[in-house]
DNA sequence: GTGAAAGCGCTAACAA
DNA sequence: TTGTTAGCGCTTTCAC
């Protein structure tokens, strides 16, 4: 195996049209100024020869490397793919950047970097100048990870932050995570129910904090008290049953809970179904994520659905028309969640049926 | 934006160590004929400069580009992502593929193309042009394509074929379909079944025939008939449900079934439950792919479980170890599958408790 | 064992 | 509007 040179370079092409190499350049970067006669020639001669431009070349010449990177945390994406659960995250990335990246000519590398390392700048830089990528999507927990965003800053590299809502460098987009748990909220009570309970997931992600801001903004906005209600989960299964029981032994338990994502939701599921508690005639769930599992269970789980696959395709969309110096808008993107009912979620019982020593009156 | 370089080049390491830059390079790349006195020196330039090589410069320069890619079927690919039924194909393929790329400093490129197209080579051309991969990993149904391989031959670019037996050019990596049958159809006979069903997968994968015939040689070996226990899936839900159908509706039905994916496999639970059949008390079920789904339906399924992070891994490591001019083996790699037994799949019932007219004896 | 020179395929800057 | 020139950062070849 020799040194593989490419088959028809863009020399080959300035021949074969009989024009220079720049101009063959200009075609390809679709740049104005080339009169439409000389730009068909240029194209018919690309189409017969089958070129297609090196991207390593384009990124030595120019300052665009047409690599678009993903950055996601390592232990975190490690851990979902071994434990086969089905958490399709990075499935729904590829899904949505993949596919727009390919539209423009760009691919998508995703990469794992770890959050807890107190090296995880080197981690990025070595990624970065690998790779000189021309942009880097963040998702959680790094996207408002300071040091990644200073760093990427400093080198000039445009980036989207998924689920983020600071303002300041880079592209925000969010899913509106406080409208979502708002909206999971509302419609539990519109079931009728008033005691709608909630698991918190890990401190370390911002979206933890707006998901419960929302849930609490929707309980005030009915009326409706949180004491007890909130118990704190940190994703995992096994903090999903703690937070389960702590809120289904309080004196006064709740008849609805609402679970920061899918595995704490099925570990409530699993809590209330030993104590002999019918889903969703006992107890109705509300999850956050929708990944492929809450299909498969009894009763499969009402649940609030991320738009990963749409909010990643902005995001490439974002990067390539900032690279392309096409106006991109300030403020943060928001691709809204929605709520698919399903059977966990049903009407609270009545006060005739429930032995409950509550007072509120529907 | 402007034309953006690299902050740390080969250039700065040499000055710095006091050097040439073909000793850095020669360091790098971990060549003989650099002493250790010198080599150290360079690596602490390299340290404390945070230096990391461009691939693209390396791919002008040499005859490597780091990068290889990982070549999906487009349709289905795609049709797995939105239908978000946990098919975690690609997550597993990441797992064992792009960490073992990241160990060697290499990145995995996942690309779609259309095995359905009449210019799959021109897709694939596309690629190799464009990103000039020092490998290919090919899943099915691209792995016996021979549009592909000749291809890839003509172009001097390693591949491996995943879930390939033919020997030829390239790395054939299985991961042996047919033992698999074997073992799922042997652990239904050990259980007492004797009609033992099956439904086949797609006839686009070869691997579809393995399975079929690994079932086959089991019943054989066991003196149990075949007839009427064959049914034609093409891996889809629906195909499924009408194979169970089928199955089910015969004079004689099968005890048991074996699934060639897991879809087809949930289908026939499905329906047997539509005709008031219990899983497993009336029929058992033995699933194969082992996706996430198959932990989360009552009962969960007894199934094949495919290696695919662990073949990817292979993959990835055949061939870098061409690339580095390392031994390679002749023959093809096996990665056996396993079988897990979940709740799917008990003891068939005894004559006694079954209200059949089989006359077949224990 | 080490260094100097040439070139990979492309684009930016400038000239015509 | 088009062409020419000079690199981008690295490896290869070949000298020393």
């Amino acid at each position: 195996m020799g040194r593989r040179r490419q088959s028809v370079t863009i020399r080959h092409v300035a021949a074969d049209a009989g024009v220079s190499l720049q101009t063959v350049s200009r075609v390809i970067n679709k740049e104005p100024n080339v009169r439409p006669e000389m730009m068909a020639r240029v194209q018919a001669s690309i189409e017969k020869l089958g070129y297609v431009p090196s991207i390593a070349a384009q990124r030595m010449g120019g300052s665009r490397s047409y690599l678009i990177v993903a950055l996601n945390d390592r232990e975190r994406t490690i851990a979902d793919w071994r434990s086969r659960q089905g958490t399709d995250w990075v499935d729904q990335m590829l899904l949505g950047g993949m596919l727009t990246c390919a539209e423009h000519g760009y691919r998508l590398i995703v990469e794992l970097v770890d959050t807890h390392s107190d090296h995880i700048e080197r981690e990025l830089m070595g990624a970065v100048a690998a790779l000189q990528p021309d942009g880097v999507i963040l998702t959680p927990p790094h996207s408002e990870n300071v040091l990644i965003t200073r760093l990427l800053d400093h080198h000039g590299i445009s980036f989207a932050r998924i689920g983020s809502l600071k303002d300041g460098s880079g592209f925000a987009l969010t899913m509106d995570d406080e409208r979502a748990a708002r909206l999971a909220t509302e419609h539990l009570a519109e079931l009728g129910h008033r005691r709608i309970g909630f698991i918190a997931g890990s401190t370390e992600y911002e979206l933890s904090g707006w998901r419960v801001a929302g849930w609490r903004a929707a309980m005030a906005a009915l009326g409706l008290g949180v004491d007890g209600l909130l118990a704190q989960g940190d994703f995992s299964y096994e903090s999903g049953r703690r937070a389960a029981a702590t809120l289904l032994s309080s004196e006064d338990p709740p008849t609805a809970i609402i679970g920061s994502n899918d595995q704490m939701t099925l570990a409530t599921l699993e809590v209330a179904r030993e104590r002999g508690l019918d889903i969703p005639a006992d107890l109705s769930l509300v999850s956050f994520d929708d990944t492929p599992i809450v299909r498969f269970t009894h009763p499969p789980l009402t649940a609030i659905v991320q738009p990963i696959a749409e909010v990643a395709a902005r995001a490439v969309e974002l990067i390539i028309a900032q690279k392309a110096g096409r106006p991109t808008p300030g403020e943060p993107i928001v691709v809204p969640a929605s709520l698919v009912a399903r059977g966990s979620s049903a009407p609270a019982r009545t006060l005739a049926d429930q032995p409950s020593k509550s007072l509120l009156r529907p």
